[in-house]
DNA sequence: CTAGGGTTAG
């Protein structure tokens, strides 16, 4: 049965159930976790429910078929009611928040595994725990774990250490993930892959087409996400012609078919860099229809180089794959609203409130104390809301003193228009930044992360907050990382 | 015998 079902005959699977003469629990697991594995979770529930005596597998088979199918208050609801659990059961629930983007939920179940449950966490808890810490760039736990992995002396397999160099990687430590790289006595082609996108999204081109050759020559073949991270080294570098170059042996030298991200990746790549005609003519000759990220790569470009005319062609082309695409919407208003075409504007802007469009708020986080800080742009919803706003308005004042300027007036185009937070309100990123001042010691570092990209004037801001408050603020933005010090930034401005 | 795991552009 269970062979059928992972080669995805589950009906031959259910008719061999049905001959046998003698059936015990094991059967029945086998049948609900063949219907949920393979994606049929109504199937497995009908399963489930007619079953008697239940054991635990059978309740993490169903709790898996329901995380599975994205259902994870389903999942949690049954999890909630089991009589006994066991490390599966709580790992697969954990699993099941980091797998559907529940990462802040999936640490709290953590927590409350680790207080209530008397079972202590194993390799597989770890790595989910790690996966979300990484989302969320939650380094102290991160941190934490690690310690744990080493006071335990549990080992550090391909799984663990995969997962702890991509925390590491992602929460901005890429010598702590080098290192982890470095003690690991296997390593396979995601273990390479994490380094080298961790080296990419530092900016680091070069270190990360040096660790894309070791790879080769230890005889590891690159995928496809591989690919993905040399061409965002590319992307952040503003290596085009070498991004270009590894675009064409993805297919030619390593016998793996672009796919549509590649695709994003190089139009992203060349738009950024203002040879939006290579842009457009690419995805005139991709062999797949486009989406609508690869069109707004394209329009990310028309943005930077106000190339008007191929920007509208650009926005037509994105609302009628998505008429609810924001981006789209702000990006025409405020395009006709400097051209002086204020009706344009007002228009477009109607067309946008009648579609029920809406901007993705920007939100900005920082972890302190074992617990993740969020703000929203001008939030006053925190408890230390008076100490934080004193704090910018001191940075502004000594900012002003140091001769920095903001500029208001032009930030309306530099950013792109979807990931730009309201210019009259306070940048959720100050907000974090003020609060990390606030209450962690003078000269550590303050680590803050973003769903969206830094806008121009908030990286201007930070890298003269970095000088006159004498930290090292690393930003990580929804594409990459941005390490301020002494008034530098490591992307020398170009991301 | 049957249940839990890592990498992906904008």
């Amino acid at each position: 049965m269970d062979m059928y079902f992972k080669f995805g005959f589950a009906e031959i699977a259910h008719e061999l159930f049905d001959e046998m003469t003698v059936r015990d629990v094991v059967s029945w697991n086998t049948l609900v976790s063949g219907y949920s594995l393979s994606g049929d979770v109504e199937m497995a529930r009908g399963v489930f429910d007619m079953m008697v005596e239940k054991s635990l597998v059978t309740w993490s088979a169903m709790i898996t078929g329901y995380v599975r199918s994205g259902n994870v208050d389903a999942a949690r609801e049954l999890f909630d009611k089991m009589p006994e659990r066991n490390v599966i059961s709580w790992n697969a629930m954990i699993a099941g928040y980091a797998q559907n983007e529940k990462y802040a939920d999936a640490i709290d179940l953590f927590w409350q595994m680790l207080r209530v449950s008397g079972f202590g966490p194993n390799d597989v808890t770890f790595v989910n725990v790690l996966s979300a810490c990484a989302h969320l760039g939650a380094l102290d736990l991160g941190k934490w774990i690690d310690q744990y992995i080493k006071k335990s002396g549990m080992e550090l397999n391909l799984f663990l250490g995969n997962a702890l160099a991509d925390m590491f990687a992602k929460c901005g430590c890429l010598a702590e993930a080098q290192q982890v790289f470095d003690e690991m006595q296997e390593r396979d082609v995601i273990t390479w892959t994490i380094i080298i996108s961790g080296l990419a999204t530092h900016g680091r081109a070069k270190e990360s087409f040096d660790h894309f050759y070791d790879m080769l020559e230890c005889g590891i073949k690159p995928n496809e996400i591989t690919f993905m991270g040399i061409l965002s080294a590319c992307t952040h570098a503003g290596l085009v012609d070498e991004g270009l170059k590894f675009f064409n042996q993805i297919d030619k030298v390593y016998g793996i078919s672009p796919t549509i991200e590649h695709y994003g990746c190089v139009v992203d790549l060349l738009s950024r860099a203002g040879r939006l005609n290579e842009a457009e003519d690419l995805i005139n000759s991709m062999p797949m229809k486009p989406n609508v990220i690869v069109w707004g790569a394209l329009l990310g470009g028309c943005r930077i180089y106000k190339d008007v005319d191929r920007g509208e062609r650009v926005v037509e082309h994105i609302l009628k794959l998505d008429s609810g695409h924001s981006g789209s919407y702000v990006y025409l208003a405020n395009v006709y609203a400097s051209m002086g075409r204020l009706n344009a504007a007002a228009s477009c802007r109607l067309r946008m409130r009648e579609n029920g469009v809406a901007k993705t708020p920007g939100y900005s986080w920082i972890e302190h104390g074992h617990t993740v800080h969020e703000f929203f742009m001008g939030d006053r919803s925190h408890p230390q809301t008076e100490q934080i706003y004193s704090m910018i308005s001191e940075l502004e004042s000594r900012m002003k003193l140091a001769g920095y300027r903001p500029n208001t007036g032009l930030v309306v185009h530099s950013v792109d228009e979807e990931e730009k937070e309201d210019v009259l309100s306070t940048h959720s990123e100050k907000l974090a930044i003020a609060f990390g001042l606030i209450n962690t010691r003078d000269g550590t570092t303050i680590r803050v992360m973003k769903n969206l990209r830094v806008c121009t004037d908030c990286h201007e801001a930070t890298k003269v907050i970095s000088k006159i408050v004498n930290r090292e603020i690393i930003v990580r933005d929804r594409s990459r990382f941005h390490h301020f010090k002494d008034g530098q930034c490591s992307c020398n401005d170009y991301w």
